[in-house]
DNA sequence: AACTATATAATTGGATACAGTTACACTTGC
DNA sequence: GCAAGTGTAACTGTATCCAATTATATAGTT
């Protein structure tokens, strides 16, 4: 593996996982350190990362932690269902019985994670990726992947917020019924319904933390804490 | 202007031009050496329009200019459906009055502009950003524009190769009087259609010109024409 | 003690040097 | 003439060095 890979890896990791929460900075020669390299290879993940959405070029071109608002969470969440809608719609008609039958396994996996929320979210996203694969459009699954990343830490915060959290196991096996009809309106519907449901309450949790509407501001990024002045 | 941003925008000027047609390789150095700069900021303009589409790294991650199929470029149509539909939706409802004069006043200079197909275009791409920045969805509008932009080169050869190609005027006349109707529904549906229009023109002619069928992959000598040459 | 000016450190963009790898051309033997 | 082997040139990945910019700390002034 290169060295631009380990960092890619090391950073869209911490990322993803909310140890490098919104706003963090990044320095790229302290993430060279950790791994043993220059910060060169660590300056063209953070170019790739930023081309993701998970990075962002803040003043004086200062790498940090993209910060969503709950508005463009919301956006994301609509650009979503236009993307998976497209998706489910195409992979209804192209589902095999044996298709069928792996994801119905994987809503088994899911059900007997379910404690861990984190487990929980790579099946289910695994489920989601294994309809869409159906669609036979690449591209299109690429960007539904690369969306649900970007949105992925605040979803964790969400389900870390309540422990107890229910997750919608029924409406998968609702979405697979629709799909096992084979009408693909029926999938759309199904789908478009099940991320809204999502996004509603993701949204909600997010505006009654005040997640991102302060953070948005570069001067109370968590990061200046230490020296207050 | 940085030199890795310099290069950025030679590369994708060629690219979207079609100077740099897909299948080129790219060569670093040399790219540098026509800025008067090394390869090192090129290197990281082509790890971002990787991130765009436009470049692909080949073999031994030697950077070539991304050559799409008909098969991707039907896709990547369909993409552009499902979120310039969303897209035309939301801005259906946010028109005001002084937005119509400025779209018809951008569909006069349409006009005018008809015989310069690339000036054509630019003025065209424009017209349907005045609509999509009315949907306040930024993300959205960036990744309409990023789509179209991919598929800029391809557009380009079907015009070339039609000198006398008639632009579709009427659609767009059409579109905005959908608009004018304030009606979601009709509006998603008029742009559905005039991108499915333009996507079957377009793929049709590039599978007759056998473009990026055997040329795009090496190991597969198949050729996928209906043999109209 | 607060404010300002200045020195110093940190950070970024970029060039260059170097190692490892791959492609290419040129033998050399058949 | 052609296949295989070999040496060379080109290319990629990466570290390091340098310059310019920006932030931080320090010292002096009031």
């Amino acid at each position: 593996m290169t060295a631009q890979n380990a960092a890619y890896e090391l950073l869209k990791d911490g990322i993803l996982s909310g140890r490098l929460p919104a706003g963090s900075q990044i320095n790229p020669v302290e993430v060279g350190a950790q791994l043993g390299i220059s910060r060169m290879p660590v300056r063209e993940a953070l170019l790739q990362l930023e081309a993701e959405g998970l990075v962002t070029f803040g003043l004086n071109r200062r790498p940090v932690v993209t910060t969503l608002t709950p508005k463009d969470i919301l956006e994301l969440f609509e650009i979503r269902i236009a993307l998976e809608s497209l998706a489910c719609e195409r992979a209804s008609t192209r589902m095999s019985s044996a298709d069928f039958a792996d994801l119905e396994a994987q809503l088994g996996r899911m059900d007997r994670a379910m404690p861990d929320a984190r487990k929980w979210i790579e099946l289910h996203d695994a489920f989601h990726d294994m309809i869409y694969d159906r669609a036979e459009m690449p591209r299109l699954s690429e960007g539904i992947r690369q969306i649900r990343q970007t949105v992925r830490p605040y979803l964790l915060m969400y389900i870390d917020a309540y422990k107890s959290f229910e997750m919608p196991g029924a409406e998968h096996t609702g979405l697979l019924n629709m799909l096992r009809s084979g009408s693909p309106e029926q999938a759309r519907t199904a789908v478009t319904e099940h991320i809204r449901n999502t996004a509603a309450s993701v949204v909600y949790f997010l505006m009654n933390q005040n997640v991102g509407t302060s953070a948005a501001n570069p001067n109370t990024s968590q990061q200046l804490e230490g020296h207050k002045k």
